[in-house]
DNA sequence: TTGAAACCCGACAGAACCAGTCGGAATTAT
DNA sequence: ATAATTCCGACTGGTTCTGTCGGGTTTCAA
């Protein structure tokens, strides 16, 4: 369940994106995107390719070109950015959780991957670029947040030696 | 947010020796767990002892030993399970949630981190071996499986060329 | 018209991780 | 004794992740 560099850089990118959505400015170019937020120039590149193809941002060439938001921050949700630059939100061994099967005691298990997914599409397809450029989210993800266990870490039931 | 090969079949094989914890059954060799669910025998020798040193299963050496669930099915979660065998359930790019820090437009951002972390906990620690079992899931999960939506794909917002 | 700015693209590379195997040592019941 | 079984370290082949490199192409502006 790890969050890739690919996917974070990609939000990153598009949070400034919206910004200058906003404050009506011109295209951004790689460099400052990357300048910006410390990301790596040449990597970015790929990243932003991938979401203009995705049709995330449109692009323009030459001097004083760069990168803009092809849908408003408010409809643009984090899972459509990450699955247009990683794919599936989730997955079991490569397979969708809908298609996983098993015989016998298992036989009840694809419910559990199910229902992993929706509670991560309940979070990433509910909190747009928006809701995270103001701070202000959606109810459903802010209640989440406001647990203050929420952002403690946990152990399994024997927990790793301290080092 | 991929559950790996290693998650899976840990808990796969937990679900096998609570049948048997249930029945009252010796303890289970790797032989007849790989056999039973078709996975692949050396490496889930490797995963039992990880599930072992971690204190979910208890192991007995020699001529009719095998492993036997060391915690009760009802209180042995998923969660427990996938940070026994493969660390912490969220991360992005490899730090944990709540350690994450951004500048400027992306300062907002960890709360989304944390809200999915949460998610996940949701799901994966509220679901025991035992409710696999019976197929009797906790309401919270048994609503997100519930809906019928949740049991089909998303694509992102252009859908990929089929091939 | 020239040059610089910027996107665009394919190839490559190092590192890490994943899935899984191999061979054998230690332990235990019969 | 012997057979069954856990236990363990080393190893491997493949894939993915995170980038980099070098150059081609488009566009603006002077």
């Amino acid at each position: 369940m790890e969050i890739t560099a690919r996917s974070e850089y990609a939000i990153r990118a598009l949070l400034m994106l919206a910004e200058a959505h906003s404050a009506g400015t011109d295209a951004l170019p790689v460099a400052t995107l990357a300048y910006r937020q410390e990301l790596p120039a040449k990597f970015l590149e790929v990243i932003m390719g991938q979401l203009r193809r995705g049709g995330l941002v449109t692009s323009k060439r030459g001097a004083s070109g760069g990168y803009r938001l092809a849908v408003s921050p408010r409809e643009l949700k984090v899972g459509a950015v990450i699955r247009t630059v990683d794919g599936p939100l989730a997955g079991v061994r490569g397979i969708r959780p809908s298609d996983t099967a098993y015989s016998g005691p298992a036989a009840h298990l694809p419910v559990v991957w199910v229902a992993v997914r929706a509670a991560l599409r309940r979070v990433l397809d509910e909190v747009s670029i928006d809701d995270i450029l103001t701070g202000d989210f959606p109810p459903e993800v802010a209640q989440l947040a406001k647990d203050p266990e929420a952002w403690q870490d946990r152990w399994p039931l024997k927990a790793p030696v301290q080092d």
